[in-house]
DNA sequence: GCCTATAGTATCAAGAAGGATACCGTCATG
DNA sequence: CATGACGGTATCCTTCTTGATACTATAGGC
């Protein structure tokens, strides 16, 4: 584990872009993020309103999310494994960011959902 | 060629999220996208402006950047090749994700640019 | 005793992304 | 003539990411 993804951020300009995009860019992360706006949430409540990701690769982005600091997770020793997914206070700052993600996604969602391309010519 | 690279989109909300992130998960494409943003380039510009991409990969990101609409790859029938490389209508419109992304990003490069993590602890 | 839920881990395997390098044809320059 | 710029393409290779599947431990319900 611990992989080192964060390390080469050389692109003068830009790069803190780069850098952000880092952070979300695994298939799922935004998505997670997204839910955990709704609040915290245990892993397997997580699951369900995700149905497509794997236990597997859900684990691995929640671990990354946590290494890079944007979610918070917190497991109780009880007898039935409870973990709980919080967002982190970074996590928070990134609102913004998912906000203007989904207002671009909502907006544009039509193109390249239905038509491949093209659909700009208007 | 032509990777249908946008074709789930099953994840209820959220989703367009990730069609967003989907368009510029890429490892370069915002960064070329942010070039871009301060006009029309040729190509071996953006080389000499992002020289930690190779060619190949570069032509992959502006082939797929292209794909997806966000940009306008002008050919001139020249002796010399010249192509040149902007922003579509479409590309433009993602200018606020694009300043969300470097916004943040400035605001927090530094926590794990430097610090791994606990850089929140505060 | 058996099944289920919980929150994972382990293992195997496949595919995609990205990098390195070499090569293409043409033209202008030295 | 040799070299370099232009805008790529072709090939090979390695790494990362993701997926599928099976397995763990314990407790509660039937």
């Amino acid at each position: 584990m611990a992989k080192p993804r964060h390390s080469r951020f050389d692109c003068a300009p830009g790069c803190s872009v780069e850098a952000a995009i880092s952070l979300i860019d695994g298939k799922w992360k935004c998505v997670i993020l997204f839910h955990l706006l709704e609040g915290t949430m245990r892993f397997n409540e997580l699951r369900r309103r995700v149905p497509a990701v794997t236990q597997r690769t859900l684990t691995n982005q929640l671990r990354e999310l946590e290494m890079d600091g944007l979610i918070v997770r917190k497991v109780y020793a009880e007898v039935p494994p409870k973990v709980e997914y919080s967002l982190s206070e970074l996590g928070h700052s990134m609102v913004p960011v998912l906000n203007a993600l989904k207002e671009w996604g909502d907006l544009n969602i039509g193109r390249f959902g239905k038509a491949p391309a093209s659909a700009i010519t208007a």
